[in-house]
DNA sequence: CATATTTCCGTTAGCGCTAACGGAAATAGC
DNA sequence: GCTATTTCCGTTAGCGCTAACGGAAATATG
């Protein structure tokens, strides 16, 4: 309480030097046993809190990684924050997130006031930017990672998947399975790229096969299972003779997987349905879930990693592009 | 690109002394049209990045708003964090977040760290900490507030539900909808606290009329809604006669619904369902679950808005408690 | 036109901390 | 014993920015 204490403080009070009270405090070398004991009993006994953004400016290190993520509901990228979180917590960095509801210009100004903390990295979803973010990115000598997605130009370093591959190897998947009736159910594509990449390789998929897509519906705004029942009702009303629908995402399909459920129709038999992420929540559905494993939490930890080795050495040009293979888990669902 | 630019790179380029470059960038008063452009064109035309580090501790003020919370895998908290953020959104302020992993000795921890920011406020999850967080909480000045929960003793503000009444409450619903052979399933409570509270207002509940639960089943770790399902299986196989299992949060009550689907088991005849947090993703569900609501958005709002509050206003001693109403959702499954 | 007021900009002095250097005291080496 | 090395601590000089003051120029007032 009171007004705030500084490092003057605590040194008075063990009788040394500012200096010597800040060695003493940040563990570093050149003081005795005797004198750290000193300074740290008179920190503690005053209830000292080290000011890091003076220390930061002083130091010119700020540990911390700016993180710039559309959104913390969804499942998908909270687990990407999670692996960020667990690879970061042995070190001194820690994550500072910053949302962008998936509007570009909200996500150039997210971006622009993480660099202004000169964070020592930052950790950006996606790989479509607006041309004034592209410029920033590009002008600042932060180490950068775009995560998520490798379909597309890095500016910097990149660790994700290819939703493209993800779509086209669901479809081959689907087409082996027999299906060929095959509706598509997903968000609006116009702000969620990753979805438009999935779609757009799931339809060359299964043209690669001669098959085209018989019914599509593209929902605005957000994703929940409640929508993914309905839809899927509705276009089983369109088409009776679908026998596969393909979801953007696995909410959307656990959904789908409940509308069967109720309406009494057989999964895969007389619908298969399949989605993308492999959610742990669609694991207690009564049929396994087809779907291909979106690697966020790997993610988010790999991405971290990477920023962490150029911290500690002081390496500086080392774009590099880690794209994780994704494979379809077939499930029972299809 | 290059090594970092500074103010005086922009006032060397505009022409102007640091002072007024600094002035005409912040768009504060005492700046003419003309030099304010001018001041513009420069930074621009160099891409200057403000440092942020330096401006705070120069103007002593870092519009920064510390959360804490357990986790960001749980979709309670990453609503709350929507909350905070659609509050802090039109402010200067900004959220950072630090994760306890539901560990007392990390909260500690994360609670230094964030302090040593000097943030314009912090927000902590939950009532409960170790001694050693209380003490730094009790001596800091910075506005806190901790969220969720109401049942204890806050430091200084709070605004939560009372988790005790949430599941006294549902007692009561349960009762009145005749059900009397009640079983509970929830996570080991030693660590969530605010479930622990939920469990012991529902057994008050349950006892104000005279009922004793039959079973129980604290399983370890995280809630999922595959644990949800095998623990109602195992119960119901331990104990034929329940007509009840109040779960402690929703995801796990999803599970306890798709085993009865499964299982062929009807609900709420055969077997009524609670749960509780109203997470949007149980609407799906061909029944609709009763539960209630935890109110994560608003309470994220809510305590935003206080710090937003306390910022403007130099209002030092304003410990408010907001104690906000909870209702059981009575639904379908009981 | 002289004075009062406003508008605009620069100078000075830090914010609280740490890097870098230097030097005294303690220890080692022979 | 004297020099060489190590250990420990203090002094100086910022990090990049802004608060606060003051003063010159431009405008208003009568």
């Amino acid at each position: 309480m009171t007004s705030d204490l500084t490092l003057k403080d605590v040194a008075l009070l063990a009788g040394v030097s500012e200096m010597t009270a800040s060695r003493a405090l940040r563990n570093a070398n050149d003081v005795s046993i005797n004198t750290r004991k000193k300074v740290m009993d008179a920190a503690a006994s005053i209830g000292y809190v080290p000011n890091r953004i003076a220390g930061s400016l002083a130091s010119k290190k700020v540990n911390l990684v700016g993180v710039v993520i559309p959104s913390v509901k969804s499942y998908v990228f909270s687990e990407v924050l999670d692996g960020i979180s667990a690879s970061l917590k042995p070190s001194k960095l820690r994550p500072v997130f910053g949302l962008t509801d998936y509007d570009l210009d909200t996500e150039a100004d997210v971006i622009r006031e993480m660099l202004e903390w000169r964070p020592s990295g930052l950790i950006v979803a996606g790989l479509e930017h607006s041309e004034i973010a592209k410029k920033i990115l590009k002008n600042t000598t932060t180490p950068l990672i775009e995560i998520m997605d490798t379909d597309g130009d890095p500016i910097d370093s990149c660790v994700g998947v290819s939703h493209y591959s993800a779509g086209y190897n669901m479809a081959l998947a689907i087409i082996e399975k027999g299906h060929r009736r095959i509706g598509f159910l997903g968000t609006k594509m116009s702000s969620d790229f990753r979805a438009s990449k999935r779609f757009n390789g799931f339809v060359d998929g299964l043209q690669s096969n001669g098959i085209k897509l018989i019914d599509q519906e593209n929902y605005s705004s957000g994703s929940s299972v409640e929508k993914g029942k309905n839809f899927t009702s509705e276009m089983l009303k369109r088409n009776q003779s679908l026998d596969c629908i393909y979801c953007s995402t696995d909410v959307i399909a656990m959904g789908a997987v409940m509308h069967c459920l109720e309406a009494g129709i057989s999964i895969p038999n007389e619908l298969a349905i399949a989605g993308f992420n492999k959610l742990s929540m669609a694991s207690g559905l009564p049929i396994k879930l087809a779907t291909t494993d979106s690697l966020r939490f790997e993610i988010g930890k790999l991405a971290a990693n990477m920023i962490l080795e150029r911290n500690e050495q002081n390496i500086t040009n080392t774009a590099k592009t880690i794209e994780l293979e994704t494979s379809v888990d077939i499930g029972t669902s299809i």
